[in-house]
DNA sequence: AAAACCCATGCAAGGTGCTTGCATAGTAGG
DNA sequence: CCTACTATGCAAGCACCTTGCATGGGTTTT
C-alpha cells in the first residue's frame, strides 16, 4: 500500500462510481494501472464494499437516534445475545461495544417518534438481557461522511 | 416512488457495484429500465452518491471514539464556529447536534491513542467554543452497516 | 560494476455493460 | 370507448473494463 493506494482509496471513498479513466486522471496512472489496483485492494480485503448513500429525509426515515443500551447482567451468554439481537434489528445501522459506563452505542434510523418509540419499547427494553436505555436524539446531522481520513 | 424503487434502493445499498442486469434479476425488470429508474433516484437526490467502504483495520484507522462536547456558551457565533470546526477536521467522521445534556456527539476515527489524545487537546479542547468533552472508546464494531431499513 | 530477475506499468484488443431511440403495452381520465 | 400519457422491453451504438503482451525501472546477486 503505497501512496498512489492511499490516493485511489480515498477518490472511491468520495465516489465509487469513477470510471478508471477518471481515476487514473486522478493518481496520474494508467486506466487499466488503476483497474488492477482497485481489484487487489478489494482481493486483500481493504476495499470492503461499495454502498449507495440514500437521503435520510427523502427515502422517509428522517429521525436519527443514538442509544445507550446497559446490559442486565455482564455474562458471555448475554452478550451473545445482545449481538444476535443488534444484528436482527434492521433500524440499527451502528453498533458498538463501549468502555466507560454505558455497555453498548446503537445508531437508529426509524420514521418518526411513533416507530423510535415502539422499536424502543417492543424490541429493546422487551429483550431480557436489557437493563435499560438512554436515549439521545440528532436534531440535525452536521456531518456524515462515513470516510476514514486515509491521507493522514 | 414505488416499491421496485425502494428495491433498487435497497440492492444498490448493499452493493452499488450491481450491474443492471443483476439488478434487473432482483427487481424483475429489464436492465434498461433498472438504469433509467436509478438514473431518475441520483437525478431527485433520493440517492445521494456511491461510497467505497473501506477495512478500518487495514487501512490504519483502527480506534473508533464517540465524544460528547458540551459548549461554553450557547449562542449562534458559538454554533457556527463549532460547525466549521467540525467541518474543517477530517477524524470527524460523523456530528450530530443532539437533544439531551450532551451538545454534540461526534463520531472520530484515529490511528491509535496517541493521535486520539492529540486529537481531543489540541483540536478540540483547544478551540474556545469547546467547554468540555466526554470520550468513549469503541471496543469493538459490533454492526456498522449505514443502510437505511427502506423495506420497513 | 554487470547481469539477472522481478514487479509495476502502458498499450491494445476483446468482451461486457450502459444508454437511448423506438415501438408497444398498460393505465387513467374524459 | 377513446385518448393521452407513462412505463416498459428491445436493440444498437457507444463507453468502459479487463487481460495478454512487451517494456522499463529498480533491486538483488555474483
Amino acid at each position: 500500500m503505497d501512496k498512489t493506494d492511499r490516493n485511489i482509496l480515498a477518490a472511491l471513498q468520495n465516489d465509487a462510481r469513477l470510471t478508471n479513466n477518471e481515476l487514473a486522471d486522478i493518481v496520474g496512472l494508467s486506466a487499466s494501472q488503476c483497474s488492477r489496483r482497485r481489484t487487489q485492494l478489494e482481493k486483500d480485503g481493504v476495499i470492503v464494499g461499495y454502498h449507495a448513500k440514500l437521503d435520510r429525509e427523502k427515502t422517509g426515515f428522517g429521525l436519527t437516534t443514538i442509544i445507550s443500551v446497559t446490559l442486565a447482567t455482564h455474562n458471555s451468554e448475554n452478550s451473545k445475545r445482545i449481538r444476535e439481537l443488534f444484528n436482527s434489528l434492521p433500524e440499527i445501522i451502528e453498533a458498538h461495544a463501549m468502555t466507560g459506563e454505558m455497555d453498548y452505542y446503537i445508531k437508529i434510523a426509524t420514521k418518526d417518534l411513533k416507530s423510535l418509540s415502539s422499536f424502543i419499547n417492543d424490541k429493546l427494553l422487551a429483550h431480557e438481557a436489557v437493563q435499560n436505555v438512554k436515549t439521545a436524539i440528532s436534531l440535525e446531522t452536521l456531518k456524515d461522511t462515513q470516510n476514514i481520513p486515509v491521507g493522514l
